[in-house]
DNA sequence: ACAATATGGAAAA
DNA sequence: TTTCCCTATTGTA
């Protein structure tokens, strides 16, 4: 779920959905009501992801600072309004889902449920909102700590439910900007600098690995596009920072835009190169929660798509790295080598 | 019923 | 470096 491509993805949503609107602010789980209640009402102004880091803005210098953490979700529905049925369904599973277009909620697996069909109030036919209502919209389901609704105008109306965030709380535009302030170059990000990143990797002895991940050098890359990345570009996961080529920052950086650009328009992580896609080699697709094909992520134990070595796992800083003994060979520098290399 | 797991990060020690 | 926090889902007893 949440690597950058989920929140840029999602304040896409977010925007396109609440901005401009009067929104109704709740905390149905109650660890957010206070917030909730002095933003409830008021016109949501915008919304914007930094690296991992979700920042929705409200009036007053207002600013909702949401992190996911390991497994928080922010999922955007449809609601009822204005006689629309929802035809589309609530989507599940994808973080930031959107809301479905209806075509798509036909080609939805028969077992999907619609929670809405059964709370939906009675009576086939809705009624046309006025301005001013609040649509209808399900209980709240598990530990929702922030709900946004929005209705009652001339846009669709929706909710959208957050859970699980390792944070959510409000921030006044300092705040916001001191949190900002300490992200690396955000590869989704049109202005990001990818010399500020170099500079942090050029001058340290740990390992690609660890620093790829660390967010004060590059934002919105977690552990899959971490893995994938090193594996793409043939790189030992262990090999110091300071040992890399200027042009293999370069190109690792050119592949990440890229990327994570694809991996905000499709929801998902995909990173096999054509020639290594389930149909161009004969192979079952992966079929779990992520979805998207990648070469070496939680794939320890099968054979590299590559080369057939057994693809490796091991920890490194309390994360799981993954990666192919033989594409990515251990990184030897000339200090440590003995005299015949 | 429990336990383990997960694409993360901050606070405490 | 260790501990802690979030929640839902999947696997084991």
């Amino acid at each position: 779920m949440p690597e950058g491509h989920t929140l840029h993805r999602l304040a896409g949503h977010l925007q396109e959905t609440f901005a401009g609107r009067a929104v109704r602010v709740s905390s149905p789980q109650g660890r957010f009501a206070e917030a909730a209640t002095l933003l409830d009402g008021e016109v949501l102004a915008g919304a914007e992801a930094w690296g991992k880091h979700l920042f929705v803005a409200f009036p007053g210098d207002r600013h909702v600072h949401v992190h996911l953490g390991l497994y928080g979700v922010f999922a955007v529905h449809p609601a009822v309004d204005e006689g629309v049925s929802l035809g589309s369904r609530p989507s599940r599973a994808s973080s930031g889902g959107v809301p479905r277009k209806a075509e798509e909620g036909g080609d939805a697996p028969a077992s999907t449920t619609d929670d809405n069909a059964a709370r939906r109030p009675q009576g086939g036919a809705q009624q046309a909102m006025e301005p001013g209502d609040t649509p209808w919209v399900p209980e709240p389901v598990g530990q929702v700590r922030l709900r946004l609704v929005a209705g009652g105008d001339d846009r669709p109306a929706a909710y959208a439910d957050l859970r699980g965030a390792t944070a959510c709380e409000l921030l006044t535009g300092d705040q916001r900007d001191a949190v900002v302030a300490r992200q690396g170059p955000d590869p989704l990000r049109a202005d990001a600098d990818p010399d500020r990143a170099w500079e942090r990797i050029r001058g340290s002895r740990a390992p690609i690995g660890g620093l790829l991940m660390d967010q004060t050098v590059l934002a919105g890359v977690g552990n899959v596009y971490r893995a994938e990345l090193l594996f793409r570009h043939r790189i030992d996961p262990q090999r110091p920072g300071r040992t890399l080529r200027v042009g293999q920052w370069r190109a690792m950086w050119e592949d990440l835009v890229v990327l994570m650009a694809d991996g905000v328009r499709t929801g998902r992580i995909d990173t096999v190169r054509p020639a290594h896609t389930p149909e161009a080699m004969g192979r079952p697709p992966r079929r779990d929660d992520h979805g998207g094909e990648v070469y070496v992520y939680r794939r320890h134990g099968q054979p590299c798509l590559v080369c057939g070595a057994s693809v490796r796992t091991a920890e490194l800083q309390q994360r799981n790295l993954f990666w192919c003994p033989r594409c990515q060979p251990r990184f030897r520098s000339r200090a440590t080598s003995g005299p015949l290399g």
